[in-house]
DNA sequence: CCCCTGTACATATCGTACATACACAGTATA
DNA sequence: TATACTGTGTATGTACGATATGTACAGGGG
């Protein structure tokens, strides 16, 4: 439960921005399988948020197969390979990158343009 | 306004769907200086939307200076030169994707693995 | 005056977030 | 062994803002 930044300043649901990087870190390989995940109250209070909150984030990394969960007990983070791990890490990059330019569509952008622009993004910061 | 599309099985909102083909209507050149908008009746019933749903969209495009209106005649394109429309442009795409390069940060995506990745991506389509 | 235009109002639904009360698991202890 | 305690996740009820709607109001021009 380290490192983790909730900004209210932005429009990103907060349940999403804990779960971007709770999500991220368990694809990093930062958190170790079977590691448990620290209560939601636990978790609720140290963020500064609701119970419930922090509850839907926990449950969205339990849809998406990173986490389960047992009553009474806690959440733990699931046992994958670095493999795996690296795979899903990759398909989560791929699609927040296929959205943008899905969106983008409308503008015509090339190829090299789009790769281009991405490039100055990169040097600029 | 020829081929604009609404769809409701995704979660973007439909005055942000209807902006973007617009905007980007705009910016390709489409659609000429001091052209004539339909009325926000008229574009209501055409993509079968309320009136007010269309109002926003309008009011977002004057907001972001693309087009200006008149009360009780209309809303018209605004006069911008080729080299100025270009950089509207080069700004909206920088914009977006500046933004999922910080929605990607904690995964620590190296400039060349998004490059590879995008181009990836291109190559699919 | 009539018919076009944009504008404003009141309302409905949904997503997000909250505090608080409820239920289950494990353990200490009488 | 029974039960109370303290940890865990779960469910209920509420509030607010964003999105979208229909309908009524106001301005421009023939």
């Amino acid at each position: 439960m380290k490192n983790i930044v909730v900004r209210n300043t932005i429009q990103t649901p907060i349940y999403q921005q804990i779960y971007d990087q709770i999500s991220s870190q368990i694809m990093n390989g930062d958190l170790e399988a079977d590691q448990m995940l620290p209560s939601i109250r636990t978790a609720a209070k140290e963020l500064r948020v609701s119970v419930i909150t922090i509850k839907k984030t926990w449950e969205l990394l339990e849809e998406q197969g990173l986490i389960y969960t047992v009553q009474g007990k806690g959440s733990y983070v699931r046992g994958y390979t670095k493999d795996d791990l690296d795979e899903l890490k990759l398909e989560k990059i791929k699609d927040s990158l296929k959205a943008v330019i899905e969106s983008l569509k409308s503008y015509n952008v090339s190829k090299e343009k789009m790769i281009e622009i991405i490039s100055s993004i990169y040097d600029a910061l």
